[in-house]
DNA sequence: GACCCGTGGGA
DNA sequence: TTCCCAAGGGT
């Protein structure tokens, strides 16, 4: 790559600057008491995830966790609890591991170097940068969507950051683009521009601070950059849960494996085939149906693929505080889940009246309202995060 | 390095 | 309706 005019980078840095005074954004929730874990918090809520779905979460999450320590003290489900419906769990588990970490290694204070900083779990180099440089102005460089987007564009980078050397080349110029004095001004600053005006698709050339030396916009290619990952094709897959329902209407939970999909979530039990569901609600459940019901199928639609699940609904004479333990079946009994991991997974009955705090994967939430015969009133109450 | 991991919104 | 993808990181 050539090198690039130091003037033009200062110029960069100083034209966002002073945009952003008037035309940035400045009442976000998590601008307000820019602490490392405040800033922490939001940039992981953030990643993969629109700052509009984000501000109801982060609002609930900061209310319940006002700190590190109290992060650090909660148990995992809670959580999961407040992160239902945001995706991407891992996420939420790496939070909490980090919390763990920051109490017993840094004291319960946010750590101060980079490499401290990074090497927490869930943070990358870019989210490590983003972190020091709004919530302590220290000249780190990120590299989020939308400083990628904006850098391609100014500097008409061809290709997609997918590629190795052009994601090398994004990170050079965003390093080389970041000033030395108001870093936190200017980052927050890029990734505005980024979300308002250097937008995907139709950008507002005409009211962007960067537009005189914008290699894009002088080569009319705004539409062509950043160029596109290469598609690819979407799998659909099809699986059947067990709605058992006890007398008082509680149903029947088990805990997903912490690996793979929806990881450390809880969600009806699951079978590749109606039979299996069929066998395990006779074997492991009284007064079950022979034949459990199906209901209306619920699809959903993850980024690599779509699923459908069609729920089976068996009512049980289940008494409470009853556990059934799908481990203590003979060995032939059928196998739960998609994971090879056959250890014994914590089982409950949920009752939507009064839900326990855990995690649920958003369609499972939708079913769990739709067994519980909600009401729209009844449905917003569901809806909640809050119990 | 390729693949995995959620969800909702916009066009 | 269908497709793309948003303040990425882990394995």
């Amino acid at each position: 790559m050539k090198a690039l005019p130091r003037a033009r980078v200062r110029d960069f840095a100083a034209s966002l600057i002073a945009w952003h005074a008037s035309h940035g954004r400045h009442d976000l929730p998590w601008q307000r008491r820019r602490t490392p874990y405040r800033v922490w918090v939001s940039e992981i809520m953030l990643q993969q995830t629109q700052v509009a779905t984000v501000i109801p979460y982060y609002e609930r999450f900061m209310r319940r966790f006002p700190d590190v320590a109290a992060l650090a003290a909660a148990p995992l489900d809670e959580v999961l609890h407040l992160w239902s419906g945001l995706g991407y769990y891992a996420r939420a588990r790496n939070l909490h591991r980090a919390a763990a970490r920051i109490l017993e290694r840094h004291g319960g204070r946010f750590p101060r170097s980079f490499d401290e900083v990074a090497d927490l779990p869930g943070i990358g180099r870019s989210t490590a940068g983003a972190i020091l440089a709004l919530s302590r102005a220290e000249r780190f460089p990120i590299l989020d969507g939308n400083v990628r987007r904006v850098l391609s564009r100014h500097f008409g980078v061809e290709g997609n950051a997918s590629d190795r050397t052009v994601l090398d080349s994004l990170w050079d110029l965003s390093e080389k683009c970041t000033p030395l004095d108001h870093v936190d001004i200017y980052t927050q600053a890029v990734m505005d521009l980024g979300a308002t005006v250097c937008v995907r698709r139709n950008p507002s050339c005409s009211t962007c601070p960067l537009s005189a030396t914008c290699v894009a916009r002088r080569t009319g290619r705004q539409h062509e950059l950043p160029s596109g990952k290469p598609v690819r094709t979407r799998q659909q897959r099809q699986i059947f849960m067990l709605a058992a329902v006890r007398g008082d209407g509680a149903v029947l939970l088990e805990r997903r494996p912490e690996s793979g999909i929806w990881g450390g979530l809880w969600c009806l039990p699951e079978f590749t085939s109606a039979a299996e569901a069929a066998y395990y609600a006779q074997r492991m459940l009284r007064g079950a149906a022979a034949q459990p019901a199906p209901l209306e199928a619920v699809e959903h639609a993850f980024t690599h693929f779509d699923l459908v699940i069609t729920p089976l609904l068996a009512h049980c004479s289940g008494s409470a505080g009853e556990h059934p333990d799908p481990a203590s079946g003979s060995a032939d009994s059928p196998r739960l889940g998609t994971g090879s991991d056959r250890a014994p997974r914590r089982m409950l009955w949920f009752r939507a009246r009064e839900p326990a705090k855990l995690g649920l994967p958003a369609p499972i939430r939708l079913l769990l309202g739709r067994l519980a015969g909600a009401t729209p009133m009844q449905a917003q109450l569901f809806d909640r995060l809050e119990a």
